[in-house]
RNA sequence: AGUCUCGUAGCUCAGGUGGUUAGAGCGCUACACUGAUAAUGUAGAGGUCCGCAGUUCGAGUCUGCGCGGGACUACCA
């Protein structure tokens, strides 16, 4: 920025204030002067606080959110640094995943189905791995840039082969601890890609399809027993539950029946539809209407016939779902019988609902998630009558109809092997005497439609449309199937998980809590297998009988690999990366000699990110201190979206390993949004470029809004506007007061003030108030950053400057600097300033880095020019200081904002009368409460009187009857002991007279007489204020009453002539560029009413402008007309 | 669908343990100030505190039920 004034000053002044150009000069210099180091290595080891850094990955450009995220963890570090402890923090770079595979993908134009033909698996990573840090760059820049102190130098990598050693040596401690199993699970499968598929891939744009399926209810007939009796009044009833599929291929597959426990039930008596049988079914009451039209209800069971449209029904009775726990019933479809548990119960199932179908489901475990869950809670075998091509397997042999091999889903079937099986159906069913000539082809879930039809088990039947997943590859539909899989068993530390996070300290303290204590609660085993290229391979070797062994670490592996060459299994490989395909080569022994293979399998990313405390370190295969030194972290912070991930995984790894938390401290920042409250994203074009931002407005700028805004776990909408706001108040506010200091103090050339805040007999009250307040500031701020409170402590810090230092002090104080020479009450002053803006700046350094950076090294004769590495004077290296209690008083506190609130009160009346400030007035009347009152008043007359411009206050104290006074109920203190009387009393006490408030402040308490009933009521049961004063103009607020003076005398007319006179003069020297200290000749053109106000005040009048001579002349060649009140005045003023 | 969260002035946000006239900043309007001046001050307009019901003498605040925004998890007959 441009400097004003001469390098010899004391303090530089400057044009304007241009933020981005201090930022630049700042970066070049803590570059030159590696201050970020030294704000490290300067700090003992002994006093760590230790900060985990979330890797990014640097496949994507970083967007405004990050410099959100990361200012976050920036100023918590700061911060910390600022009281003195060391703060290491290791940049880290997440490198692994899908995003990374999808966007090699899309730039080579390929599909996952070409890896290992068009492109080689060792091809294909070899993209990924330089694709992955293709923007390091831009974030280098924006980490620099946004002032985010983080070691890019030494960053932790996940595709190192250093950390994914750790990850294996970390795996392999599971698996011994038995905590790493393989099993499996209801996954997302793609029979036609053969793979199974993650939530994320489910989730591409247009994977959830709108499609036309067949839908069944199908009657389970029930089994009566002890259980079911109730269902039955006579032996011959048959008694049917109703339960409702999308996807009747399933059927065959039925082990179980769904109810809700909670729901109620009916049991209803009528006839089958399709086969016009005598049937009783169950189902829930609330769908009963969809099924069964009211107007049915009446129709005479008697005369049904069949083939009757209307179909005559009658509600036995209703239950509750847990009524019908256990009832057996008879497998609908017994092609097979699974061969474990005990199949074909009704069991309760939490998750069933009367929001469609019957309010009772079918349970096929392989196929839904729900089901295989529910099925092992209640000990149901299962029936897995697909195989992995999507066909029926051979047990699923009908005698009439061809499912057997058949794909349950028609879109598997090429065009061809449709035609053809629709030939083959049109055959059969004619043969079989079911259908004499089949028109179309008939889907798997047709054929078990129309089977259940023929055979009374089905109830209704009908075309239902509903989203269903495709899978993104293939764009054939995807079906739930049982998949194997590796798991941590996270439910085996569950207690320990949620025992150890309630000791973690959460901000917001609802994310510990609830969002994640709740996904604690409701844990599942951490499925960590992913079928894919680019990621950390799972370490395991298996065969085919049973034999595997997990390798924790490369030697370990080399020396398997050599125990397999000497075996013969295998040829010597050299081990130069842990990725595939190099580990899917490597082929080990057994311990009885057989050949294993790696299993597939990579694992979850997740997994690398939430071992980084151990893998940065390469733990344990060195650093063992370095790792103890900085385990657990500190501190912590990432967005609120990675509560169930980054911050999951952390605290996972840490438990079932060490028996640890994994962080003590976390912040959670909620997401940033538009202004309009919208998500940012391209297709909308509400983007925020964070370099544009930067390069426009500062870091500082875009820093401390967000910070100040609102609770970093809100989200918060993002708008320039409010930028600009921050800009402009705070930061200007700062550097106009700055300037002020520098200005005078070039001038006076004040002693350097004391680093510390020292006793000086020469502070005036002002003095010890501003200094008070700076106290109090630093208390509370530092308090507010102790508990992770960052918006609290900016905002403070804002109201410090604007209300208490800006608008009070430095306003107040403006004569003490610009008047007179040097003097000790001058450097008291000076001192006070210069203590309240370092200390601000160092307050507010965590978040704002450059600006106090630069405020500071003003202050400290710093120019940023110096590259002398023995004299760097950074605030990120100083100490913040501490908080002399010896300086908070609060009375005195208190009595200026009695001054600040009386200024107010006294302007607001001089404006409604339309009088000026600069005329004088003569009296302000204030009714005091106490005596304490008066005599606090007392000690700041002086500001009062100065700044409103009138001569004298007089206090009048309650005895005077001058003052009317009203009266109200204190509600909280009456409430307590007037309960349901309250009313009444407020009514008694809005009726007193001026007589009776006199009577209850003399007597302090006062006998009501409420309807007959006797209330003593107590003084500090009722607030008494000051109304008004007869023939005073009259202003109240809050309690405090001022009444003022507005009479103009002839005196004080010419004084706010005189005072208006000196304004005028000082316009003009301004206007004709004088120097503050120029010494000036005035002449006037005479006027009547000047020459009064000169006559009478031309000491004070010369005084203030500096004038040598003030004479009156008869006319003036050249002259400036400046308006005097009424009067239109001829002036010259010239230098002499 | 579940869990969590938010809803107060045109905008951004404050509003311990319930207390009767709900605040601030910005913006807007008007006026003033002018040796901090691309600053600043004062005043004004602007609110069914998302809705409904309940508890209470009294609810922005507590409880319940909704509505709307958001995040995450899940994908279900």
């Amino acid at each position: 920025m441009k400097r004003k004034n001469s390098e010899k000053a004391l303090y530089p002044e400057f044009e304007q204030l241009n933020m981005p150009s201090i930022e630049k000069e700042i970066l070049q210099w803590w570059k030159e002067n590696n201050v970020f180091e030294r704000s490290i290595s300067e700090r003992s080891e002994d006093k760590r606080f230790v900060f985990y850094e979330g890797p990014p990955s640097a496949n994507g450009k970083p967007g405004i959110h990050h410099v959100m995220g990361r200012t976050i963890k920036d100023l918590f570090c700061r911060y910390k640094t600022l009281q003195g402890f060391r703060v290491e923090r290791k940049a880290g770079w997440d490198t692994h995943g899908l995003p990374v595979e999808l966007n090699v993908e899309k730039q080579l134009g390929i599909t996952k189905a070409d890896i290992g033909t068009k492109i080689s698996v060792e091809e294909y990573n070899k993209h990924c791995r330089e694709d992955v840090m293709r923007y390091t760059d831009l974030w280098n820049e924006l980490t620099e840039k946004m002032g985010y102190w983080v070691d890019l130098k030494n960053p932790y990598v996940t595709y190192e082969n250093d950390y994914i050693e750790t990850l294996w040596a970390l795996l392999k401690k599971l698996y011994e601890k038995g905590l790493l199993y393989e099993g499996y699970t209801i996954q997302p499968y793609s029979p036609a890609a053969g793979t199974g598929l993650s939530s994320h891939e489910l989730n591409q744009p247009g994977c959830y399809r709108n499609v036309k399926d067949a839908t069944a209810i199908a009657m389970f007939k029930v089994v009566r027993s002890k259980e079911s009796d109730f269902l039955f009044k006579t032996e011959s009833d048959d008694v049917r539950i109703l339960a409702w599929t999308t996807t009747p291929w399933t059927l065959p597959s039925n082990t179980a029946l769904a109810v809700g426990s909670g729901i109620e039930y009916v049991l209803v008596k009528t006839f089958n539809a399709f086969t016009f049988k005598p049937i009783q079914v169950v189902l829930a009451k609330d769908l009963m209407a969809q099924y069964f039209p009211k107007e049915n209800e009446e129709l005479d069971f008697e005369s049904y016939k069949e083939g009757d449209k209307k179909i005559p029904y009658k509600v036995l009775q209703s239950f509750k779902g847990s009524d019908l726990k256990d009832i057996r019933y008879e497998q609908l479809l017994p092609y097979t019988q699974p061969e474990d548990g005990d199949a074909f119960r009704v069991i309760i199932g939490d998750f069933v609902t009367t929001t469609d179908g019957t309010g009772i489901v079918h349970i096929a475990p392989s196929f839904g998630s729900d089901d295989f869950r529910v099925a092992k809670q209640n000990g149901i075998g299962s029936l897995t009558l697909v195989d992995r091509q999507g066909k029926f397997v051979d047990a699923v042999n009908d005698e009439v109809f061809p499912l057997q091999n058949r794909y349950v889903k028609e879109d598997y079937y090429t065009a061809e092997e449709k035609q053809a099986e629709y030939e083959y159906q049109k055959m059969i069913l004619s043969e079989k005497g079911v259908i004499p000539n089949l028109k179309s082809f008939m889907s798997v879930d047709d054929l078990i439609v129309l089977k259940l039809k023929l055979e009374n088990k089905l109830f209704k039947t009908e075309k239902y449309e509903h989203s269903y997943p495709h899978c993104w590859r293939t764009d054939k539909p995807v079906i739930y199937y049982p998949l194997d899989s590796w798991f941590i068993k996270t439910t085996a530390v569950k207690n320990r998980l949620i025992e150890l996070n309630k000791t973690i300290n959460w901000k917001p303290a609802h994310t510990g809590e609830g969002r994640f204590g709740q996904w604690l609660e409701n844990l599942v085993d951490w499925n960590l297998s992913r079928s894919r290229y680019w990621g950390t391979p799972l370490p395991i070797w298996r065969n085919n009988s049973g034999e595997e062994k997990c390798i924790g670490s490369v030697a370990e592996l080399k020396l398997e690999i050599e125990k397999a060459v000497q075996a013969g299994v295998s040829k010597p490989t050299e081990i130069t990366d842990l990725h595939k395909p190099i580990v899917d080569e490597i082929v080990l022994v057994s311990e009885t000699g057989k050949p294993m293979q790696r299993v597939p399998d990579l694992i979850d990313v997740w997994f690398d990110s939430g071992a980084m405390p151990y893998a940065q370190w390469h733990y344990p295969f060195k650093n063992e201190n370095v790792f103890k030194q900085n385990f657990p972290a500190d501190f912590i912070a990432e967005g609120v979206d990675q509560t169930r991930g980054w911050f999951f995984t952390l605290h996972v790894l840490a438990v079932a390993l060490f028996d640890s938390v994994a962080y003590k401290n976390v912040v959670s920042n909620g997401l940033l949004l538009d202004k309009n409250g919208n998500k940012m994203s391209k297709r909308l074009g509400n983007v925020i470029d964070p370099f544009d931002t930067i390069e426009n407005y500062s870091a500082d700028a875009t820093r401390w809004y967000m910070i100040r805004n609102s609770d970093p776990w809100d989200n918060m909408k993002f708008d320039i506007e409010g930028l600009q706001e921050v800009q402009r108040s705070l930061f200007g506010t700062l550097y106009n007061t700055y300037s002020f200091f520098a200005l005078y103090a070039n001038i006076d050339k004040p002693a350097k003030a004391p680093n510390v805040l020292v006793e000086n007999k020469n502070f005036v009250e002002l003095d010890r108030w501003i200094l008070s307040r700076l106290q109090t500031l630093l208390k509370e701020t530092t308090a507010f950053y102790e508990d992770f409170e960052p918006t609290k402590a900016a905002r403070a810090i804002e109201k410090f400057m604007d209300e208490d230092l800006s608008n009070w002090y430095v306003r107040l104080n403006r004569r003490r600097f610009w008047k007179g020479e040097m003097s000790e009450d001058k450097q008291a002053a000076y001192d006070t300033l210069y203590f309240c803006l370092n200390t601000v700046a160092q307050l507010m350094s965590p978040v704002a880095p450059f600006f106090s950076e630069w405020l500071f090294g003003n202050l400290h004769g710093n120019s940023f020019q110096s590259t002398s590495a023995d004299t760097v004077n950074s605030i990120h290296l100083s100490l913040l200081s501490k908080a002399n209690n010896s300086f908070v008083n609060s009375d005195l506190e208190e009595r200026m904002e009695l001054a600040q609130r009386a200024c107010s009160l006294i302007l607001s009346l001089r404006k409604k009368e339309k009088i000026k400030v600069r005329q004088p007035l003569n009296k302000i009347l204030i009714p005091v409460l106490s005596n304490t009152q008066e005599q606090q008043f007392k000690k700041v007359e002086s500001y009062i009187l100065s700044e409103v411009n009138v001569k004298e206050i007089e206090y009048i104290s309650d005895a005077s009857d001058i003052v009317k006074k009203k009266i109200k109920p204190n509600f909280r203190e009456l409430g307590k002991r007037a309960g349901q009387k309250i009313k009444a009393v407020q009514q008694a006490v809005a009726a007193f007279t001026q007589e009776d408030i006199s009577r209850i402040e003399r007597e302090k308490q006062y006998t009501l007489n409420l309807d007959g009933e006797e209330f003593l009521l107590q003084l500090n049961e009722v607030e008494i204020q000051t109304e008004d004063i007869p023939g005073w103009l009259v202003v109240s607020d809050a309690g405090l009453t001022v009444a003022l003076d507005v009479t103009i005398t002839d005196d004080l007319r010419k004084e706010g002539n005189a005072r208006e006179f000196i304004n005028k003069v000082q316009n003009l020297r301004k206007d004709k560029n004088f120097q503050v200290l120029d010494r000036i000749k005035v002449s006037v053109v005479k006027n009547g009413i000047f020459e009064e106000a000169l006559n009478q005040f031309y000491d004070y009048i010369s005084n203030e402008i500096l004038a040598k001579q003030i004479s009156l002349v008869e006319t003036l060649d050249t002259a400036d007309e400046v308006q005097m009140n009424e009067e239109m005045l001829q002036v010259k003023v010239e230098v002499v």
